[in-house]
DNA sequence: GAATTGTTCTACACTTCATAGAACAAAATT
DNA sequence: AATTTTGTTCTATGAAGTGTAGAACAATTC
């Protein structure tokens, strides 16, 4: 599981790290119950300070993407059924509907988005990079 | 086109104008080619300083959604085609991989993602609240 | 001509971000 | 049993971002 961090994005670091290891769950290459590094370990193997890494794990667990036992690790949960109208499932409503707003105003049309998503779905299912 | 400010809110208040300006233009409120108020009276009516609202104007121009003329005011693009390859299609293609690798994670199942995106244009294009 | 426009500048307070170092107690390893 | 590693918590610092405030400018609009 590789992560590239870039300094100069206008992007927090921590949120380059959650954003990758949620695409990087996506695409199989962390499975549930899979154990993340140490923030010790994995700010050193980054380049970046542990509380950056501290930080990024807290994002995920927040997420409800990852599970912190304190004085152990952090492990990454199993997928829920995402029940509609609990907080995560309203959290991605919202920023989906954002997003695609956006697409709307700049003229994408609904089947170019259908396929979009499509190409998104088979990218993360099969393309392991 | 009625715009709610939430001061306590994790959003910056700039981000906050803008994402509600361009669901406003996608639910049809706001059209191509109308103007949008002058800095000084958007802010005056929102109760936020005037540069807040400038940076909110900058951030949509930058994202091809408005056009500020100089000394006059901004007036909303028309729709472009999004053509694949674009700075604008690629940033949209890029957020929206984000948030689906998210909802992936959480456990969110294909027909229902579709679902999710079916219900959110219908919800742009035909509720105007 | 007067008012309004976006722009530009300085200024201040506050928050966030990233780094750094230290110390702690609990857990894991040896 | 002793050592190492773990996440947590604390202080501290510098840089960047956010929001407000006021002033001045030149161009447009009325």
């Amino acid at each position: 599981m590789i992560i590239q961090i870039e300094p100069q994005s206008d992007v927090a670091i921590y949120k380059q790290i959650t954003n990758q290891l949620i695409e990087g769950i996506a695409r199989g290459h962390l499975r549930h119950g899979d154990s993340l590094p140490s923030v010790r370990a994995f700010a050193a193997d980054l380049g970046v300070n542990m509380h950056t890494v501290n930080k990024s794990y807290h994002e995920l667990e927040k997420r409800g993407i990852i599970k912190i036992v304190p004085k152990s690790g952090a492990v990454i949960e199993a997928q829920t059924k995402l029940l509609q109208g609990s907080p995560h499932a309203e959290r991605i409503q919202h920023e989906l509907k954002t997003v695609i707003a956006e697409a709307l105003v700049l003229g994408m049309k609904t089947e170019q988005l259908e396929q979009e998503l499509a190409m998104i779905m088979e990218d993360l299912k099969h393309n392991k990079q």
